[in-house]
DNA sequence: TCCCTTGCTTTAATCGTTTAAAGTAATAAC
DNA sequence: GTTATTACTTTAAACGATTAAAGCAAGGGA
C-alpha cells in the first residue's frame, strides 16, 4: 500500500492539487471552492485514507509543531512527573515532544540540544545541567525559542520556570523548629547549581530567624558520584555529634532514598530517634514504614507554564518571563509532633 | 540569526550546492571534487556553523531516522526502564526516538500511532493496549514497520519481544512450593490481555506439577480501575480462608506496591504471617522493611532486541521474529525460607 | 586537426506540501 | 456590445536538501 498523497486525491476527484490543499486546509470558504468539489475532495480523502506528509508540510511551513524537551534523568520522578505534564500539554496545543535524557551529562546535553534542533523543533524546554552555560548562550546567540524548567543560571537573563526553592527550603526548616527541633541537619549535594544552592540558603536563614546557633556540621554536602558511601558518612556525622541531631533534611528524593535504607540499616527509629524531611516525593516512600514527610513540586503547573511560555516565544511574542512557584508541605509522620 | 544552509555555503566558497552536498555527505573522493574545493567547503561548514535541516533530508530520502515509542504508562517502572533501554539503543544507531504514552487508553493508543505516523516515523515500538488488534491489523495492512514489546496477541501473528510470561510465573511459583508454602495466592488483573493470562497460566501449572490443589479463592482477579479496593478486598479473602493463604503472589509491581500498602496497614507480618513475591521490581521496594522477592525483567536486552528487530525491518529484510526472554528473580527477604 | 578521455563542476528534477498570482468562464453593468 | 465583476480553478514557484545527467576544459592519441 502506497502513500496517497495531495496528488492522488487531486487524481481522483478530477481538479488541481491546490484546490485538494485549500479544502483539506479547511480553506474551503475563503478560497471560495465549489461545495460540489469541496464535498467531492473531503469524500476522496476519507476514502483513500490520507495523511498528509507533516515532514513536507514542515518544511514548507518552517513549523514542525514539535517541541524538545531535555530531562535530567528519567529515573527521577521529578522527570516523569514533569514530562507526563508537558506532553499532556502540549498535545492541547496540538503540539508533539520530542525528548532526551541528559542523564546529568554536559556533552549528552549538548548533543541532544543539537539532534533536536537539526529536527527543527520549534522550540525547546530544558532541564540544563551542571556547566551547561555556553551551552544556554549558544541557544540565545542562535535566537532558537527555548524556556529554562526546574534550575536556572542567575548570571544568565532566561525565561525560566522554577520552583521558590529559597522559599521551600525556607519554610520546610521552619516546620522542623515549630516542631521544637533544636538541632537540624541539611544533607545536600555538593554543587554548583543554583537551585540546590537556593535550599541551603533557605535552610540557613530559617535556622538563622528562628535563632537557633547553626553548627557547620550540619550541614552535610554530598559529592553525587559518590552518593552512597557519601551519605552514609554524612548520616554517621550527624547521628554521632556529642549533640546529636534530632532531624534531618534530605535537599532531594535520591538523597532521601538513600539516606532512609542507612537509617533502616541502622535500625534508627523515625521519628523516634530522627525526624526526616525530604525535598520532592518518591514512589518509594510509599512503602516506608511511616509516610515521610515532604515538599512536593506542583509539575503540572510547570509544565503548563512551560509550555505556555514557549509557545508565547515560538509565536513571537518577545517575552521575558521568570515564573516561580510554590511547593506544598506534605505532612506525614516521620516528623516529631 | 538565520539559518545558514546549503546555498549560503555555496555562495560563500563560490561553487555549486550539489558540490557542497557532495562533500559534506562523504561523497567528495566518489564524485571526484577536487581537494581544494572539498577543503574549502569544510571550512566554509564550520565557519558559518551549518546544520543540516533533517527535515528537506527526510523529504527527499522519505527516511526520518526515527523511531516511535508507544509506552502503555510512563508512571510504570517498566515503561521508564525499556524507555531508556530503547533511547540508548537507537541513539548507537543514529536513530532518534519520539515517544508517548498511551495511559493504557485504546483511542489515546491510536491517536499516538496517528501522529507518529504522519510524522514520517521509519517504524515503531509498541506495548499494545487491551483492544487494540484492529490498530494492529491497520499497521499490518499499511505494511508500516513495527514491532510489539511487552505484550502481543497470539491471534495475530507479528514481530514481538516479551517475557516469557509463563515460566516466568512458573518459576517463581515452584520457588514458593519450594520454600515450603502450602496455600499460594495469586493476585493478577482482571483482564484480555495475553502476557497477564500467561501469568496465570504458570501458576496454575507450577500449583499442578507441585501436587498442591488450587482453590479457586487463591486466584483473585483485581479490576484495574477499581485497584485499590479490589486488591484490599482480595487480601481481605485470602488471609481470612479457614485456611489462609501462606504466600501471595502479585502479577504486576502496581499490584504490589498497593498490595503491600494494604498489608502494612494491617500490620501483617512479612514474612512471618505471609509471604510475598512480585513480578517486576519497583524503587519502592527499596524502602520497604523487607526486600522484596521479585522477577526482575531484562529491559536492556528486550530494548536492545526491539531496536534490532525494527531496523531490519526498515532495512527491508523481511522478517518475522519472536523473541522471548527470561526473567531473573531476585531473592530478598519477603518469602519465608 | 579532430575526437575521445579524464577530471571536475553545474544544471535541473525531485520529495509533498502551501499559496500568491494568473487564468477562465459566466454573469452583470453600462 | 463592450467591459467589469464574480466565482471558481489552475499554474508555478517556493521550502532545503539529494543526485542523475549533462556540461566543460585540458590533455592525449589518431
Amino acid at each position: 500500500m502506497k502513500k496517497v498523497g495531495l496528488k492522488d486525491i487531486a487524481e481522483h476527484v478530477g481538479v488541481s492539487i491546490a484546490l485538494v490543499s485549500y479544502v483539506l486546509n479547511g480553506q474551503a470558504e475563503i478560497k471560495q471552492v465549489s461545495k460540489e468539489n469541496a464535498e467531492k475532495i473531503k469524500k476522496a480523502a476519507e476514502l483513500l485514507n490520507y495523511r498528509p506528509n507533516q515532514i513536507a508540510k514542515s518544511l514548507k511551513m518552517h513549523k514542525t509543531h514539535t517541541i524538545g524537551l531535555v530531562v535530567a534523568d528519567i529515573n527521577y520522578r521529578y522527570s516523569t512527573g514533569i514530562t507526563r505534564a508537558i506532553e499532556a500539554e502540549a498535545k492541547k496545543k496540538n503540539y508533539t515532544v520530542l525528548f532526551g535524557s541528559s542523564n546529568e551529562n554536559e556533552e549528552t546535553f549538548a548533543e541532544l540540544v543539537d539532534v533536536l534542533i537539526n529536527r527543527q523543533v520549534d522550540g525547546l524546554i530544558l532541564v540544563p545541567v551542571e556547566n551547561s552555560q555556553e551551552q544556554i548562550r549558544m541557544l540565545q546567540k542562535a535566537e532558537i525559542p527555548f524556556v529554562l524548567i526546574d534550575r536556572n543560571f542567575p548570571e544568565i537573563k532566561t525565561n525560566h520556570i522554577a520552583l521558590d526553592n529559597y522559599k521551600a527550603a525556607y519554610t520546610a526548616t521552619e516546620y522542623l523548629i515549630k516542631q521544637g527541633h533544636k538541632r537540624i541537619a541539611f544533607v545536600n549535594y555538593k554543587t554548583t547549581l543554583f537551585h540546590l544552592q537556593e535550599r541551603d540558603r533557605g535552610y540557613l536563614d530559617a535556622l538563622k530567624n528562628g535563632n537557633i546557633d547553626f553548627n557547620a556540621d550540619w550541614l552535610q554536602e554530598v559529592n553525587s558520584n559518590n552518593r552512597t558511601a557519601d551519605i552514609q558518612q554524612s548520616l554517621d556525622v550527624i547521628l554521632n555529634l556529642s549533640e546529636p541531631c534530632d532531624a534531618v533534611f534530605f535537599a532531594t528524593d535520591t538523597l532521601s532514598i538513600n539516606g532512609l535504607k542507612y537509617l533502616n540499616q541502622l535500625k534508627t527509629k523515625i521519628p523516634g530517634e530522627i525526624s526526616v524531611l525530604s525535598f520532592d516525593e518518591s514512589e518509594a516512600f510509599e512503602l516506608f514504614y511511616c509516610p515521610v514527610t515532604h515538599l512536593r513540586q506542583p509539575v503540572e503547573a510547570m509544565g503548563k507554564a512551560a509550555v505556555d511560555t514557549l509557545l508565547e516565544l515560538i509565536n513571537h511574542y518577545k517575552i521575558s518571563k521568570q515564573v516561580s512557584l510554590m511547593s506544598d508541605l506534605v505532612v506525614g509522620q516521620s516528623c516529631r509532633e
